[in-house]
DNA sequence: CTTTTTCGTAAGACATAGCTTACGGTAAGC
DNA sequence: GCTTACCGTAAGCTATGTCTTACGAAAAAG
């Protein structure tokens, strides 16, 4: 039910800039902020789309907050991936098999 | 290069919805739009894009065009993700180490 | 206790995506 | 040849997402 959020959040290029960043480790808003070409608060809201899809999580350390992948959401839309894959390859041989001339 | 399409493209409802309707396989535009609470040129659009994404392909067949899924951009976009999935769970284990009392 | 750092949220401006109506083009049917 | 069916594209309107600046809160530092 929830890779329909994952969907759309990653959708966004600033947004998969930043999912892609939180690949190399954990990290504070500011220090995504600083190798993005927008504001602190940017990046915050972008966050937050994230987090409710379930793609990333945060923990408090002092004033900053540590934002690192979760891989709750990630997984629900590999799911969904999956599942229509399987289907999408059985359409691609049958449609092979119909342009095919008559064995 | 082509997975950033895929997502832009499935991120939209309408647009899900005509790609999850293609799974039941091969149909005209007009079919599509009488099940879809949208006008048939705003399908062709979709349809347009989704096409753009290789996520489907289409064939004329009189003065019908009928679409049906392409799993070459299902492919790029699969690939993507599970390149991803990896490091993600990587970083969940590092992470659960890191909560996790020390032994 | 005051100042500084770090962050989230609100409000508003701006761009873009998605829809509709209108039009033209191609193939089939008569 | 003429009409009908089916489709793609263009133009325009509207809604929504994304950005910035401004503000307030919480923790550390001094």
């Amino acid at each position: 039910m929830s890779y329909e959020k994952a969907l759309t959040a990653l959708a966004d290029p600033t947004r998969r800039a930043v999912f892609e960043r939180l690949r190399a480790g954990p990290q504070p808003v500011g220090e995504l902020a600083r190798h993005l070409p927008i504001s602190r608060p940017a990046v915050s809201q972008h966050l937050k789309v994230l987090k409710d899809a379930g793609l990333v999580t945060d923990r408090a350390e002092g004033t900053r907050r540590i934002y690192h992948i979760d891989p709750h959401g990630l997984g629900a839309l590999r799911r969904w991936l999956d599942q229509f894959w399987e289907t999408a390859l059985d359409a691609f041989v049958a449609e092979a098999e119909r342009t095919a001339d008559k064995p």
